[in-house]
DNA sequence: TCTTGCATACTAACATGTTAGCTTGGGCCT
DNA sequence: AGGCCCAAGCTAACATGTTAGTATGCAAGA
């Protein structure tokens, strides 16, 4: 069950550096029934890495760890696998999923077609009060640039993406792309970013404020385009470098 | 809020027939495991109305009814709790969800969203042979529009939607417009379709079928959301003829 | 008449017991 | 030595028992 490393050629193509593994995060961390914090905690330790790929999911140890019975765990379980973040073998066991090729750009032409939808609808819609949260967002970004804060940028980043999908004024669509998105998620935090992609990245984001501050859906449309394409093209030598996280094609 | 001045006062303003209330189908027309196939029942019921907004979903009738234990009908309606099928209320009680006219709006959005980006998509990538599937479906459509069969075309309008986006080889996004789109389609077939309407909508797949086969996306894109688009407003005055099946807002 | 308090009868949520099927490993036969 | 078979030990899936929280109805009191 346990995947041993393969074969290493001298120098991989990418330098890939698997997060250590954590316990789970406990229970009371989270909020709802204990199906749904069970759910949290483990979809928490599966996109952190700390199960990895190909991993055997053993539920008596799970249910030792968090102090819960078998049936909050199963539940949690079952919705892991509706977003194929599991696979269920029926009668044989549950397996942390690989990465795959295909579902990740699966996912990333989900998150396209849902983040042009919702900023197109935006740049038609979208009130002062927002575009100042907008603003606002991206300030921060500047200073987290200039202080060299990577981390603290990639979350003003996705809280970005996060305000305009939520300014359709639809509730779930926000839900849905991240979602769609979390197979590229996954895989994105294990590569470096290149040199200069944090600063091109800001500039795309100044794009997609601008086109919106003008009201335009076609510009913001296509500057948004634009800015969720790099992100693909950084993905693929990923399944090269690290063939072992990947389902086999 | 403003109701149109299109009705004369004496009659309903539209015509909406339930269809009868009938059994859930028996667990053999399905496939997969129980919990799998009595959330397929359910569903089916609910979105047939034989299961009615506001009825309460009695757990130890559905396991007398299907023959199963508690354990597979929970699942089931917790999955259907995931897609806004039911309404869980803790503690007290499971009833099947009202119309939302919000939720539907949002279907209609994330659908719009989707098809259009595969639209797009299938424009560029599509070859001959699928070219001809198409084809082959749109003559059917034909067909059963001078036999006056307008179930037939409407399960063939389904298909051809569902053709369209699985040709973009994304297996998954026919599934996430079915489920996205599942409450539009609920409220749908309460009405009867206005009179030349279908065969509006069979140029409009026309349209659709040359923008695709011109292999000219921007015109493939269009004519997909003229033909979207029209099916919300039809939606619109339902929820002011049968406010009792609506969510109230 | 209207309110208040309590007993009752529901329910979802959780815990635990049971079943059946797959995998694995070891011994036996060839 | 090598292949085959069988049994043991996993597992998911399902059944059933238990707990706790909410609505409801009725009766008693204001």
């Amino acid at each position: 069950m346990q995947d041993a490393p393969r074969q290493a050629p001298e120098v991989p193509a990418l330098e890939v550096q698997l997060p250590p593994r954590r316990p789970l995060r406990p229970l009371d961390a989270f909020a709802g029934s204990l199906a749904q914090r069970v759910y949290a905690s483990l979809r928490e330790a599966i996109l952190s890495m700390s199960f990895r790929p190909g991993d055997s999911l053993r539920k008596p140890e799970i249910c030792a760890q968090l102090g819960v019975s078998r049936s909050p765990v199963s539940e949690a379980v079952t919705r892991l696998a509706v977003e194929h973040l599991v696979r269920i073998v029926p009668q044989t066991g549950t397996y942390v999923a690989r990465f795959s090729l295909a579902e990740i750009r699966e996912g990333a032409f989900l998150r396209e077609a849902l983040e042009l939808a919702a900023v197109e609808n935006v740049a038609q819609t979208i009130t002062e009060d927002e575009l100042t949260q907008l603003r606002h967002n991206l300030r921060l970004q500047q200073a987290l640039l200039d202080d060299d804060d990577f981390d603290g940028f990639y979350q003003t980043d996705a809280a970005m993406h996060e305000l305009i999908l939520s300014f359709t004024g639809y509730r779930r669509v926000a839900a849905l792309a991240e979602t769609s998105w979390v197979h590229v998620n996954r895989a994105r935090q294990l590569i470096l970013p290149a040199p200069g992609r944090v600063q091109s990245t800001y500039a795309e984001h100044q794009a997609i404020l601008a086109a919106i501050e003008a009201r335009d859906p076609v510009a913001a449309r296509a500057a948004t385009r634009l800015h969720l394409g790099q992100l693909i093209g950084f993905l693929e030598p990923l399944a090269l470098a690290r063939p072992d996280l990947f389902e086999p094609d």
